[in-house]
DNA sequence: ACAATTTTGTCCACTGAAAAACAATCCACA
DNA sequence: TGTGGATTGTTTTTCAGTGGACAAAATTGT
């Protein structure tokens, strides 16, 4: 079976009028195994729930990201970390923590990691003692440069199920909902 | 053992603290506090990474909800399980989680919590012993009904930053993403 | 009927992330 | 000066979630 992928925005979601019936219990209709598809199930409410889709929409987005970087040993956090403190260098923790959404003390972690792997500097400006500064080392800033291309190209991949537009106005979209 | 946590890297730092003029690199402008608003920092090409920006949807959504939901002690997962129990009468775990995108290990801890809260009731079908079919109990039902006004009324509100049609184009789009 | 494979749920060990307690530092103000 | 409160990062504890090994039951092949 193949999805005819016409305007599927347009649509509106009233086809999941699907009764469980229970009618073949054993195995599920048409050759759908539970390893692979997923059966058809009535979500109720659910399918109207926003945060529900979001969780969905991301943990797929998070699987094709490991799927593509697993042997890089890349994750989609730490390299976000390393993507922005080569663009902001100097940028303290705090800040940055805040704006990637990464709990503070999380941050700590991981940024001890990177200091431990030699990938970051951290640095305690003299007006400010209890900061700390963070830039990428050479080794750092070799390691972005060297995934980055990966990392456009799967970027581009992911989003491949949505035409140029459609792509465009999600991005509005999920701007207008997490107000970045 | 606490000897001196920070001290490693004060002391590295201070000692090579020859460099100056790096003190206001960053464009974090005065008189924008941590605790509240985020700075204007440069995100690079995580500004068009769509992994990245579903993320912070989803952290922004499920805050909103623990907001709303922290008196009643409900969790959005928890939730959706039962949700989908009630909507599936019957159904069985692995359907379940394969369903809501959870792990089965992890469906069985929630399950067997559910179950010995007493939310819901775990038969095994005679025609397959391996299996287990999920039905809400009595008080599992009635925490649902209890619960769903509020649950309806936070998705209407959590989308209220959306027009209407905005938000049907969303759910459109986080559905070709995740193909639901 | 019997062995091999697959499915289904559970258990255990581990990681990722969060909350809270904490230490160090800075700042406002008397 | 110095004292109380706020900020910044770290540590600790705790919990949700994952991966993998496992046992029981079903299915398939011979």
């Amino acid at each position: 079976m193949s999805a005819a992928p016409r305007s599927a925005v347009a649509r509106t979601a009233e086809e999941t009028a699907a009764e469980t019936g229970t009618a073949d219990r054993g195995q599920n209709a048409a050759g759908c195994e539970m390893t692979g598809g997923r059966a058809a199930i009535a979500f109720g409410p659910l399918a109207d729930s926003l945060g529900f889709h979001l969780r969905l929409a991301q943990i797929a987005a998070f699987e094709e990201f490991f799927a593509a970087f697993a042997e890089d040993g890349l994750q989609p956090g730490s390299f976000s970390v390393l993507i922005t403190i080569g663009e902001n260098p100097g940028i303290r923790q705090g800040v940055l923590a805040n704006a990637l959404r990464i709990k503070r003390s999380h941050m700590a972690k991981i940024v001890q990691g990177f200091g431990e792997a030699g990938l970051i500097e951290r640095r305690v400006p003299p007006d400010d003692r209890r900061a700390v500064e963070l830039t990428l080392t050479q080794a750092g800033h070799r390691l972005v440069e060297t995934k980055m291309p990966k990392f456009l190209q799967h970027e581009r991949a992911s989003a491949s199920r949505l035409t140029e537009d459609e792509r465009r106005t999600l991005f509005a979209l999920l701007r207008k909902l997490h107000g970045l």
